[in-house]
Order: C-alpha cells, then sequence, then structure tokens
DNA sequence: GTGAAATCCGAAAGCGTTTTCGGTTGACTC
DNA sequence: GAGTCAACCGAAAACGCTTTCGGATTTCAC
C-alpha cells in the first residue's frame, strides 16, 4: 500500500497549484468551470481521499457529532438506542460526518465530558437522549455553547432544537381507542415525573377522558418505575382499588409487560379481563401470549431528522428554536386491547374491604 | 468563550519552546524530570487540552476505532449492541481514544467503506461483530492492512485477533444441565450454518449426549432462522417427528421464545412437557410467562476486551495470533428448564401418521 | 584540565489542508 | 488605445501539534 494521494499530485499532474486543486474540489465560485471537471476528473481517477485530520484542522471544523449513549439504567433501551445511532449515523454518512460515541457512566462525568469538549471542539455538535424534566444538561451545552439536539424535551428546551413524540397526542389517541372499544373504566401507569414525557402523557390520557366525559378515580392514575417490577407492582394496585379499571394505558411497553405479569398473577388475561395498551412498540412485544398492543414512534427516521437538524445548525447557523418537530405516534394493533366483558369487575364491594 | 489554551501559551508562561512542551506532556526521555512536572502543573492550570486534530495530523495516528453496526436484520441485536458499545466507548475512553460508529445499510457499502478506510486512515482500527463462516471481511481486512478485531470468530479467522464465547462449551454445559434434570430426549434448535456459531454449538449439543451415550434421531437437529417465526416454525417440526423429545436447546433467545409460542399453540407449556433453554440472557426473557432460561455471556467486558486488545495491536503492534480469546457463558436459571414429567411425550406412534 | 559521554533543550521542518490576498489575463467600454 | 472590471488562478500564511537533529551544558573518567 503505498500512500495515499494527496492534493500536491493532483496538482502536479494537472499543473495548477494545490490551492486552486483545493477550491476547485470545494466548489469555489471563483474557478472555472473547466477548471472544476478536470480537477474533479483526476481526484476520482486517482481515487483522491481528503486527509481529514488536516482538513479539520486547516478548517477549524470537525464534521463529527457525538452521540450521548445513556447510562444502563432503564430497561430494554437497547433496541431504541440501535435504531436511533443507525438513524442518526446514516444521515451523516451521506455529507461525510462522523458519529462518535460518547458513554458517560456518571451523570458528572457526562458534564465533565461536555466541558471538554467546548474546549476542545473536537466535536461540533450532540445529540442528547433520555431528556428529563429538569435536566442540567440543557443549560450547560447552551452556557458552553456547543449546538446539540435533543429527542425529547424538558422544561429548559424552549429555546433548544428538539424533535420529540407528541406525547399527549399519542396518549390521547390511545386512550380514545380504548374509548372506542368501550372502556369507560381507564386507568394509567404513568412513569416518574422527572421524566419529561411522564407529565404529556398523563395529560393526553385525562384529555381523553374529559373529552368524553368520562370520571374516574385518583386511584386511576398510578405511577411506576419504568420496569418489569415497577409495572407489575403499579398494576397490582390498579387491580385492588374498589372498583378496578377495564383498561390500562402503560407509560412504556416494559412496564405494560411487567402489568400483563400481574394479571396473571391474579388469574386475568391481559386483554381480556383487562385491556392493556403499551408505548414504544417494541418488536418482542409480539413475542408475548399474547402479544402486546403498543405505540409506536419512528426511530430511524428520527435519527436522521436528528442528524439533519444538528447539521444545519453546525454548518449553517440555523437557530435551535427553529428546530423543534413533533411527530406523531401510531397505533400497533395486537392482541391486549379489547371490548370490555360482562363478567369483570366483579362486584367486590365486600371483597375489597378483606 | 476565549480560545482554548494553546501549546503555545504554555511555552511563553513558562519560557520553553513549544516543542519542549509537547515532549513534556508526551512523556519523552530527553526531558528533566522538572521540567516534566513544571509544564505538567502549568497544563493543567490552564485546563490544556491539546487540539486533536493537529495531534493526529502531525503523528500520524487517529486515536480512533470504528465499529461496524451490524445492518438490521436479526432481532433484537439491539440491546446486545448497546452493551458491547458501551464497554468499547468505556475502555477506549480511559486512553483519549475515540469510537466512531459506521453503520452500512448493505455488505457492500461495507466493504467500500472498509476501502476506503484504508486510504484515509482516518480510523485506526475496527471491531466487528456478527460474524459469518463464511466472511469476505476477514481477508479484505487483511489485504487493506485495517487492524481489526472480531467479535465471533470465521473460518479465516485463524491469523486474525477475535474474542468469543466458548459456543461448544457453552452447548455442551447447556445439555449437561438438562441432562442432569433427567432429560435424555434432547433435542437442538440450531441457526444457519453460515452463522459461524452455528457450528460450534450443534457440536456441543452434540458432544453432551455422545458423552452421555444418548442416542437421539437425526430429526433432533433442527435449524432455524434467528427469528421468532423461525424458532416457532422449528419447534413445530419437533413436535410432529414420532418421538418428540423433552428438552430443547436452543441457538438463541428468540428463537427459543419462538419455540414458547409452538408449545403453547400445542397446548402445552414450556418447562412443563417440554423444557427449554435459549441462549444470549435477555434481560427480556425474565418477563416471559414462564421466565426463559438461558445462557449469558458478559458483554459489557467483552467490548472492554475488544477495546483493549485493539489498542495493543494498533498502537504496539501486538499480532492478531496473539490476541485470541475465548470466554465462557453463564447458566441463567430461570424457569424452563425442569425435570421430564412422566406424561409426555404421549404415546403417540399413530397420531404421528394422521 | 582535557576529552568523551550524558543530559537536556531549542530550532525548524514537517503533517495536508484551507483561505486570504494579490496578480495576471482578457474582454469590454468610451 | 487607455482605463475598468471581471474572471481565474498562484503564493503564502495559517491551523497546532510532533519529531528529528544538533547544540549547549553538565558530568564523569582519566
Amino acid at each position: 500500500m503505498g500512500k495515499p494521494t494527496r492534493l500536491k499530485v493532483i496538482a502536479e499532474r494537472l499543473n495548477l497549484s494545490e490551492s486552486t486543486v483545493s477550491r476547485a474540489l470545494n466548489d469555489y465560485q471563483d474557478i472555472s468551470a473547466h477548471t472544476k471537471l478536470i480537477v474533479r476528473d483526476m481526484a476520482k481517477q486517482l481515487d483522491y481521499q481528503p486527509n481529514i485530520h488536516a482538513k479539520r484542522l486547516a478548517s477549524g471544523k470537525s464534521e463529527t457529532i457525538g452521540y450521548v449513549m445513556p447510562i444502563q439504567e432503564a430497561q430494554v433501551t437497547g433496541q431504541f438506542i440501535h435504531e436511533l445511532m443507525a438513524g442518526i449515523a446514516k444521515a451523516l454518512a451521506k455529507y461525510g460526518w462522523d458519529l462518535c460515541v460518547i458513554a458517560p457512566q456518571t451523570t458528572e462525568e457526562e458534564l465533565a465530558i461536555f466541558k471538554k469538549i467546548a474546549r476542545t471542539r473536537h466535536i461540533s455538535g450532540l445529540v442528547i437522549t433520555r431528556t428529563f424534566s429538569d435536566d442540567p444538561r440543557f443549560q450547560l451545552l447552551q452556557e458552553l455553547e456547543i449546538p446539540f439536539v435533543s429527542h425529547g424535551r424538558s422544561q429548559e428546551s424552549r429555546k433548544t432544537a428538539w424533535l420529540d413524540v407528541d406525547n399527549e397526542l399519542a396518549f390521547f389517541d390511545m386512550t380514545n381507542h380504548l374509548i372506542q372499544l368501550g372502556h369507560k373504566r381507564i386507568a394509567h401507569i404513568g412513569g416518574p415525573l422527572h421524566y419529561n414525557f411522564a407529565y404529556q402523557r398523563r395529560d393526553g390520557w385525562q384529555r381523553a377522558l374529559k373529552a368524553h366525559g368520562i370520571k374516574v378515580p385518583k386511584t386511576y392514575a398510578e405511577t411506576a418505575e419504568l420496569t418489569f417490577d415497577g409495572g407489575c407492582y403499579a398494576m397490582q394496585r390498579l387491580l385492588e382499588v374498589e372498583s378496578p379499571p377495564t383498561a390500562v394505558c402503560c407509560v412504556s411497553d416494559v412496564v405494560a409487560i411487567g402489568a400483563m405479569q400481574a394479571l396473571r398473577k391474579n388469574g386475568l388475561r391481559p386483554g381480556r379481563e383487562v385491556s392493556l395498551i403499551g408505548y414504544d412498540g417494541l418488536e418482542l412485544g409480539a413475542w408475548l401470549d399474547p402479544p402486546l398492543t403498543s405505540m409506536r414512534q419512528p426511530l430511524q427516521s428520527a435519527g436522521e431528522k436528528l442528524a439533519q437538524i444538528l447539521m444545519k445548525i453546525v454548518e449553517r447557523g440555523s437557530l435551535p428554536s427553529d428546530n423543534q418537530e413533533l411527530v406523531r405516534a401510531s397505533l400497533v394493533q395486537r392482541e391486549t386491547a379489547n371490548a370490555p366483558i360482562s363478567s369483570w369487575p366483579p362486584n367486590r364491594t365486600q371483597a375489597d374491604n378483606q
């Protein structure tokens, strides 16, 4: 393997200067069409690839964006992250940008890395996910003037760029779907409110109920950790209220799967006595017995959009606040959302007090 | 935000030359201990971070390794990839190396990217996963002289660096576990043989049977696509053989989950009539009903090791063939592997011919 | 006190681009 | 035919670091 072709050899072969060749390749206005043509031909012929480090050093741009991989906490984030990253990488590759993965172990480390990036600038923008209602990253990144876009919003994201699902609408739709099926006793297992989406999802559920004039007891608004066990416990509590629900909107698939487990433990079948709808549209939901009905957001295309937004901001100085986008989730019909049955709930006015 | 500190300002403040400062920071031998001390102090005080592009341009090294993200094909690779990447990124971060994600859409594109990397050298090593028995990447990467390490072996990997689970041993262990439980009719649902691990897993199963003098019909060696449906179909076929098995070793968790579905469709319960062991130790296995027994390999630490191996090869010219390592998978006991029951299989000599 | 060998540091030449600033053409105006 | 103005291109200075080479000290042996 000889040395790769340099700008220099193209210049020599064509009897041009390096600077002309460089500008021809970068489509400068002050190079004639003819020159551009022969330069590009030669470049292609020699399979020229610019030295990326020299390019980045000289131009002061890094053409690299970072993706902050969420700390290993919540479960089954894997599939989610994988698809999103695939989308990001794909969109970046089109423009020759690189995707650099950052995997901090703690929040402190994450913030420290941000500060380092602010100094070195070897990463020109960041994509962050797993946003919290009160998320310190938003303020820090703005202070440090690091361009970024988040997948998901925060209380601090009024002026920043983001792409998010319309969680409120998703849960409005989800609840409506259950109402169409004939349910009136519809509960909600929500997530901890430090997750930003937890608010919106709860609100969507409430709005749908209100829109149909349906009133439910306060106990129908449950909260769970975003885990299998969390969902299991929350469902158990819902089964113990005076008049248990016939349907439950779950904040995530994992929580819904935990809820399914609780139903089974009580001798109930998901989708028969109690309908269940999850959120995330995980493929594994289809493998369960019965398969879990859910809401799905497009992840790969979200990744692509995130990348495009970020490049636009970094490269063309587009205003973050002009880059806020909501996408709509869609229902994945499987088998846990059906019409209510007459034998449920049983009359438990005594049983409840046991 | 002012300009970040440069080598120059450290030099000026200490009245030294830039070259001395550079060498002091890089721990050259010809710099006195005292000088190194004051230089490092000053660097820390000014929070100096070298310009990575300048550094890489000057040194000709890129300190970046690439991870080739498998093409979106098999399912639930997400969790797998996520953990592995987290490990890689973590190990690299310790040395200031970057992890760059490459997400080719097709095999051709993947090979084209390799060729490009060979020219630009802006990525100094690669981690590849999802290896096939006959995997063109091994030869190409060797020809291109791109350092790499694979997670998983291939027919071509005799002289290359790799880290792999001892698949053969894992299935030997798995099968033995079933034998200890009292099973004699143990089948195997293997994967397509273009996956390298498919051979080894099948061999481990066979060796355990042979070691205990157990003979099984040829029909017990099933093959399935690595999908839910694949597992479902394969299990269905196993149930239709003359004398169906009481236990099945499955090539992956996803396949095992498909097999569970087939059992349920036939009115059987996994872990009662037919025991099942999967492979991958996916967390979601614990959420099923009943929870799936499986074999688990340590992924995060595998990622770390892969990174370390690669850095050793890139940086210190360690021989690829000196970097081949097998790790052992361990049993995750859940509820689908139990002792056989007397009522299964039913006498089906007639029934089979229906 | 001389020569040789260490020890430590500075000068300077890269690394391969980008980008600014002029300078040389030729066409065009009057 | 002098002046003006585009249109194109080259020279050269960055960009911030690494690394070679040699020079100046100091140390040590004799």
